[in-house]
DNA sequence: GCTCCAATACCCCCGGAGGGGTAGAGACCG
DNA sequence: CGGTCTCTACCCCTCCGGGGGTATTGGAGC
């Protein structure tokens, strides 16, 4: 555990400076194996800005802009902060929903990363504003442990406090002012996103099962979670699909996406 | 058809200009509606290279790039260069395998544009060298009516001489320069792509079978190509996957496209 | 010779998606 | 009041993917 305390002092003495997150990720590594770190930061309607991340440029361009201009919406991690979560930690198999590894989300946003597990510190950077640093570990090795989640969890006090530190809406000012530039105008988020697609052509009730499927929940899932009957959902489902005249969840992903983009 | 005619004076006044995209865009626009069109050029191993497309700069950064970077060995119209077609047209629910619409590839590579449908014509530019000029039809319109397509064949050879003046190997000098640029480099194709995955672990059967499910072919479609057993193909599918330590072709999708990222 | 493995083919199971119906209860509106 | 719409729930069906077996053939190599 000295690698630990050894890079979380570079860390704390980097806070402010741009060698803050290469920092806090060697520090980081030492907790745990993970092939992929990103951090990214949310803040109410507002695309999510991306604070790091360790991808080399080419995949980032696309892994991460892709990311911002509309998948996020449906990123169990995004979920979570809108639902309200400002700190600890949290693996995304705690998180996803039954066939969300199935989604077209997680094909599209995961496949270049080739990410199959994933655990998230939160960190309540602003008022309003969470920061999310995630580790991702590709396909071939393990998921992550209990064992890994409790260290981490053991960390995320420490690691919290170092990204509200440096990110925080209080940091020094030579952060800030970099913070500064883009104010963050207010975006459609979800809801807005699925009325624009839902358009007089859904009811509330399609609109809401037709957001949970983007999501990655299947049908009985859904079901449970609304506490309907599965055929019920099947039905919605089946009449949604013909309204939107589309036959599979692949279309209704990219429906979404293509509503987003003109925004 | 005197909208064909004028735009085609126009298009033919173009040649070797940098004008000449937009003009034979215009002139195709007259012959049938479609919402997007593109042209990409093929050389051998060599990534595609984008010619031409009348998409928005933010769709296309991701679209285009995304596609030459190795989704394009998955492209019916890729494989129909590959198997030697160069010129006439056709369509890609012509080409397609009967899974095609539910593969991994299409739902990455058309979502982001909408495509539904599209139609194609291929034009011998070079010795090695094919362009192929495509159509796309988002969702929502209807796909191409044979009589559309045959309307296109009629104009083909036109379209193609023109594609050929312009881009082709024997271009004016102006046009020429721009070309020469890039050398096309010597790059995997997807045989040596599939290899790299299978190295040592696939059985050659079982890495051709493989390559077919890439290309959206179903279990059964797979049986008929290659005059076995449907069973068969499940067992090759099954015992794949089992070496590739994954569990459906999302993954197997994603396995490609990072087999192909570090090259 | 024998053994190992690839390729063939069949059996079983399950779950999920998608699409076809029918039907009742309640709300809302002209 | 009657009609229309929404939401609920059930029935039926097919197709497909994924995973569990077993067995036969034939060839390559020890």
């Amino acid at each position: 555990m000295s690698d630990w305390n050894r890079h979380l002092a570079d860390t704390i003495a980097a806070i402010g400076t741009e060698g803050f997150a290469p920092c806090l990720d060697r520090a980081c590594a030492a907790l745990f194996p993970y092939r992929i770190s990103m951090i990214f930061s949310y803040e109410g309607n507002a695309r999510p800005r991306s604070l790091w991340h360790n991808m080399p440029p080419e995949v980032a361009q696309v892994v991460v802009w892709d990311y911002c201009n509309g998948p996020y919406l449906l990123d169990p991690f995004y979920a979570e902060t809108e639902a309200g979560r400002q700190s600890g930690t949290v693996g995304l198999r705690q998180l996803a929903p039954d066939m969300f590894f199935h989604s077209e989300y997680y094909q599209k946003h995961y496949s270049r990363t080739g990410i199959r597990d994933e655990i998230g510190v939160f960190a309540a950077v602003g008022p309003r504003r969470v920061a999310v640093l995630s580790f991702g570990r590709p396909r071939g090795q393990p998921l992550f442990s209990g064992r890994e989640r409790a260290r981490l969890a053991d960390a995320a006090p420490v690691v919290e406090a170092l990204m509200i530190a440096h990110w925080g809406d209080r940091a020094p000012a030579r952060a800030a002012r970099a913070e500064a530039a883009e104010a963050g105008s207010s975006r459609p988020r979800l809801q807005m996103l699925l009325d624009r697609i839902a358009m007089g052509v859904l009811t509330p009730r399609e609109t809401e099962i037709i957001a949970l499927v983007l999501r990655g929940y299947s049908s009985s899932a859904i079901a449970a979670t609304l506490e309907i009957s599965d055929e019920t959902v099947k039905v919605h489902r089946k009449n949604a699909y013909r309204k939107l005249k589309i036959s599979s969840q692949a279309e209704l992903f990219s429906l979404f996406i293509r509503a987003f983009d003109p925004a």
